[in-house]
DNA sequence: TTAAGTGCAAAATCTTTGCAAATGT
DNA sequence: ACATTTGCAAAGATTTTGCACTTAA
């Protein structure tokens, strides 16, 4: 995986900083929160910092928020081509309340409801709770 | 509308403030946040009783939360038989990206999306951004 | 070389906790 | 009368800001 590649991509600066931490967000499977980020980076690495990295990376389309139903937020990189014009990551978010997860399925169909009428819909948030495959087992 | 009786239906006592707190949010037929609430209210109005409210109306099934899409916070009336054993909220939401109120659209089918094999849905949180009836005149 | 990124200190916010006084039933 | 609610002070947590130093291009 070319990180340096994505960052130069997305017209950031590649410093070590910010390879630490997309270096982890790719390794996992599912989204992240800063607090998970914060215990996996080493203790060294700087609060401030951190959520710059997050917005810079936020805004610039490496990576995009999914908000949980609790409120939490949570970070997960963009699958499709995403930057600071476009975010496309309309796809359906999972959280399972038995290991905490939340998962990007992207290939779930988001079915479009029907608005009253006067109401124009730009955009969508799906979001599921429930138990993931794994924990299914 | 008997506010008092909303209060003691939910197991609360009645008192001013939340009386106070409760009258706002009937009045409004948005969802509302915090910061709202809290300018609306009388600056002498604690900030922790304020806090203290809100929990316990949403316990008690008097209020309930809404995430919106950008994470933020508001609070809206119940208007289903909801208690502190259940709530019943499970309907659209909407945001309005123009004048960013949130409003509660009870009458907007959610369909259900297919998951991926393995996965149990439990509940669904559907969240629409987009220009409301209001807006769009 | 120079614009962007970082680290540290400090400020500003936001949320929670503990406890004594006031209030509702 | 007695349990609940409130207000205040203070602690704790989270997020933002400013600025000098460092680093990538």
């Amino acid at each position: 995986m070319d990180l340096s590649g994505v960052l130069s991509t997305h017209q950031l600066r590649v410093t070590s900083n910010r390879l630490k931490v997309l270096e982890l967000m790719y390794q996992k499977e599912y989204a992240i929160s800063q607090q998970e980020l914060t215990e996996a980076l080493p203790p060294s690495f700087d609060r401030v910092t951190l959520y710059r990295i997050l917005n810079q990376f936020e805004e610039n389309g490496i990576i995009h928020k999914v908000i949980n139903p609790d409120g939490q937020q949570v970070y997960a990189v963009c699958s499709h081509e995403c930057d600071h014009t476009h975010h496309a990551d309309e796809h359906f978010h999972f959280y399972c309340e038995s290991c905490e997860k939340t998962y990007c399925l992207e290939d779930v169909k988001i079915p479009s409801p029907e608005l009253p009428l006067g109401y124009t819909l730009q955009s969508l948030n799906i979001n599921g709770k429930g138990i993931c495959k794994d924990c299914n087992n």
